[in-house]
DNA sequence: GAGGTATAGTGGCTCAGCCACTGGGTCACT
DNA sequence: AGTGACCCAGTGGCTGAGCCACTATACCTC
């Protein structure tokens, strides 16, 4: 975990609080799904907070599906596996620094299909428009890339060109919220982009798929780069796991 | 829209009523990103309610992404296609009876990829526990698929296990967003599943294919049954909307 | 038994108010 | 000019006490 100077100091509110704490006990098993949670009132005193501020953290909690609150009986515990969203994501991740590299490997890999299925439809409905916006980007990655922070800079333009470029905007929000769920350290994120020039080859090899409009080599070539990205972003993250 | 006798009589609580009409002005772009909201006690006259209950519809809507609140400063709309995650989704679908399919199809589509990653991984990872219980789900459908009610839950059924069998949580939680964002009426939704014999031979040649541990085969089958679902359920809800 | 009717416990929501943070301005000092 | 200390208006964070609405249940009446 980076300590520099450029991040802020750890100031989280109270409700923050109440919701990181309220969420590990569900996710950790400790509230199994089905059970009722104590009542507001019993769970204020509890985190010794006004029931306005528990409140607030239930309606979070709620929110994104960990628990249902029905008026007049109280909130029970949901099964997170039957019906939790995308956005539960970034709760499940294990916390900082922690050797489940399970998780991550499984978030890498839909990562990869989902920018394999990204690729084949903007194969399918290559405009002039997108096509010039993923040639620009690459260009100038091609220019720059042995700058690994620009690399990475232009890899994600060019990547959220694609995203546009497929003219579906649902895997733009599936991507975001896939993405939102590891929250690794920079150097760990960045490992893929310290080679420019295996980066440029690999975008150039989607972009000329994509616009020969071949679906099936554009998907192809996305996902042995995504892939081949994940296995460094893990290779990565647990050498970093070992210091 | 449906409103049979099962439907329940509508009941909004005053927080769910606030952060509807708060996420349309956001979605519907009257309140643009980057624009701060109104402060809270002027957004609670304004609606007629308390701070409290202003914040928890606040609240709300910031776990989804629409806004961000920081103290001090106040609530500044979010760049909803820049950063906003799966579960936006359900804020996002056109109102009941609309007549905008485009974002039904493209949720249609989005189901249609991501089935087939699943089936594609389903493939690779084949175990006997999950083979058998694609198995059992699937023959029970064969003899059920006179009952519409009945062809529909096996199919849910099927998909369920498939997901399991894809040894990756994420597409579960993937799947559980995209299929929140299309609220359909029963009927459309049901489509598919009046041809029970059709849907049978379908998920027959899936469970094959994943049985087979042919991934392009079982990918390519999922895509087409899904590809032709979302077809008659488009179908279907053009149909409705016409009457 | 069937159908009302109290009642205890739950969440929904209000009211009034203080505290903490941010950003922008002023002003004295260098 | 530039710098830092300070103030202050406006914003969100959080409190405490309280009443109302809803739900389930146990009991009572017929």
């Amino acid at each position: 975990m980076s300590t520099g100077p450029g991040s802020p100091i750890r100031r989280t509110s109270l409700v923050d609080e109440i919701v990181g704490r309220l969420q590990r006990e569900i996710v950790d098993g400790r509230l199994a799904p089905g059970q009722a949670l104590p009542s507001e009132r019993e769970l204020a005193e509890k985190y010794g907070v006004t029931r306005a501020s528990l409140k607030q953290a239930l309606v979070r909690i709620e929110e994104v599906g960990l628990i249902r609150t029905r008026h007049g009986v109280g909130s029970i515990v949901q099964d997170v596996q039957q019906d939790g969203g995308a956005d539960l994501l970034k709760y499940l991740a294990p916390p900082d620094g922690s050797r489940d590299f399970l998780f991550l490997r499984e978030i890498l890999e839909a990562r990869c299909f989902i920018g394999g299925a990204i690729a084949r439809l903007a194969a399918r409905r290559r405009t002039r428009k997108h096509l010039a916006e993923l040639e620009q980007a690459l260009q100038e990655l091609e220019r720059r890339r042995d700058d690994p922070k620009e690399t990475q800079r232009l890899e994600n333009v060019f990547v959220r060109a694609l995203g546009r470029a497929c003219g579906n905007k649902v895997f733009n929000f599936v991507t975001n919220s896939v993405s939102a769920a590891y929250k690794l350290d920079l150097a760990t994120y960045a490992a893929p982009f310290r080679d420019g020039a295996w980066v440029a080859a690999q975008l150039r090899t989607i972009q000329e798929a994509v616009g020969d409009g071949d679906e099936a080599a554009a998907g192809a070539a996305t996902e042995a780069y995504f892939d081949e990205c994940g296995r460094r972003v893990l290779a990565q993250a647990r050498a970093g796991a070992r210091r």
